[in-house]
DNA sequence: CCCTAAATGGATGTATCTTACATATTAGAC
DNA sequence: GTCTAATATGTAAGATACATCCATTTAGGG
């Protein structure tokens, strides 16, 4: 499936005839009706005929309209097809792979739509701007600050991970208007990490929070980035929330590498540079 | 749906009847086949008549074949639907942000399909029986390691994680024959994590590797789970593959947490043992 | 204003799915 | 082992939904 259909039916308008884009319009306003209702049922709520439905289907390359309905409930399906599963006692490991995968998807997708874009693209913005990028992040949350330390010094910025309150309030206190921290917590509650971003905020530096929405630490940051995923406090259920803070970072990598060029050389000569650390293949 | 179909109906099983039970088998056997079969080739197919077909749809809660046909395209082409993809200038923050998203989806299922449930299982057993686990990594894969090690820590096992060349050589040394090591490198060709490991196999302890497949890393573990993904060394491309690897070990480590008891009461006591850490809310 | 060509819908045919019912099979009781 | 009753399965008819044909309508050009 190279192209998605909705967009393929948006691009598509113009050419169609007049009843046909009443059908063109209506799949677009309500394309997950269209799964349930059959060619006489969507014809008539539409108010066109079946065969101009059909002439629309095969408009759009199908075959006719059971072809387009498979095809848009595929589409559809994929968002919404991922769940949160909890593990129980005699699933076999296949099951448990399936599960946590699945779990992982699931929960990746639900923070995309969670994503506040405004506050994505302030983010990008000041990271883009920063003379320096600290990464502050405690407990289960440290290999997601490390993470996003290892990425943007990929993109040639000066970073560093701290994940010890005292370096982090020593740290803080050497920021300036220039430089950006990103605070990340999968609670958002932890005092050391609050108490730091305190520490930062009074000196003039700028902080992105990754965090959990309706927090102490949501609260104090210059720019949040919400994201409420199911909680990890039951061992039933896959730990896989931080795999989302880890793709929220990579976006905000993504971001910052478009808007500098710069960073895009050096990238490629990371791949030469280490060379010399790998056996030859 | 609550359960995901495939697995519905293999539950199902036993609950069916004989000729019913072809079609649950045929369904599993090759599922794709069925979204372009109608009831009549599919039943003749199958060796079973249509009427005990549609049986077999109404058992698993459809009200019919065409139901079941679409609800199953729409689970199998979920898997499908997302893509790779690069990144290119002039896409906005909002693309962007689709398009990383879509790629660690996209990246994590196909991870998922790659896996050797063998050795997966036969890594589980040895996580579960070790006296000690440790995680060896550098560069990119090492906040992979340091997660497996915050997860190891939470099931109650004794565990490390080790980024330094020279200390992963003591460590090695000291290790035994109930110890694991974890090894993971997302190029499989590093020469220290090579060498570590060879160091590991002559104390006699286990190794288990994370990486991609035909690399001097994956030849000398005990266990390889072999993961191949697009390659991050292009800015356009999302860095999201050290997503994948950490997957796999969430499912290595509720996998250890299903065989070890023991440790959910300790996962329980942890979010009290937490609290002291945090802000009142 | 008429003519032509395109667009649209009604009616019909056909493919596909579903149901009713008859037959076969199985399980249990004697 | 055999009969009976219940259950399982398939045949064939019926209903439904989809696609096609062709007549009607509409729009645009002369």
């Amino acid at each position: 499936m190279s192209t998605k259909l909705l967009r393929k039916i948006k691009n598509t308008i113009p050419e169609l005839r007049k009843s046909e884009k009443i059908v063109a319009e209506y799949i677009l306003k309500d394309p997950k009706s269209i799964i349930t209702l059959k060619t006489a049922d969507a014809s008539s709520l539409m108010g066109i005929s079946e065969p101009t439905l059909i002439r629309f289907c095969k408009a759009m390359g199908f075959t006719g309209y059971q072809e387009l309905k498979i095809n848009l409930s595929q589409q559809l399906a994929a968002d919404d097809y991922f769940e949160i599963y909890e593990i129980y006692p005699d699933d076999s490991i296949h099951d448990l792979c399936e599960k946590v995968f699945d779990t992982a998807v699931s929960e990746i997708l639900n923070v995309r739509s969670q994503i506040d874009q405004d506050i994505l693209e302030q983010a990008i913005q000041a990271l883009a701007k920063a003379r320096r990028v600290e990464f502050y992040a405690f407990g289960g949350s440290a290999p997601v600050a490390m993470d996003g330390q290892h990425k943007f010094f990929r993109l040639k910025i000066p970073t560093s991970c701290i994940s010890d309150p005292h370096i982090q309030f020593m740290s803080a206190n050497s920021l300036s208007k220039n430089d950006v921290v990103v605070a990340i917590s999968q609670s958002g509650t932890t005092t050391a990490i609050v108490d730091s971003v305190k520490t930062v905020r009074e000196s003039g530096a700028k902080v992105i929070g990754i965090m959990p929405g309706n927090t102490p630490l949501a609260d104090i940051c210059d720019l949040s980035l919400t994201i409420n995923v199911g909680s990890n406090d039951r061992l039933t259920m896959p730990l896989t929330s931080r795999l989302a803070y880890t793709a929220v970072i990579d976006v905000l990598t993504m971001g910052v590498a478009q808007l500098r060029p710069e960073a895009q050389d050096h990238l490629y000569n990371i791949a030469d540079s280490q060379r010399s650390l790998k056996i030859d293949s």
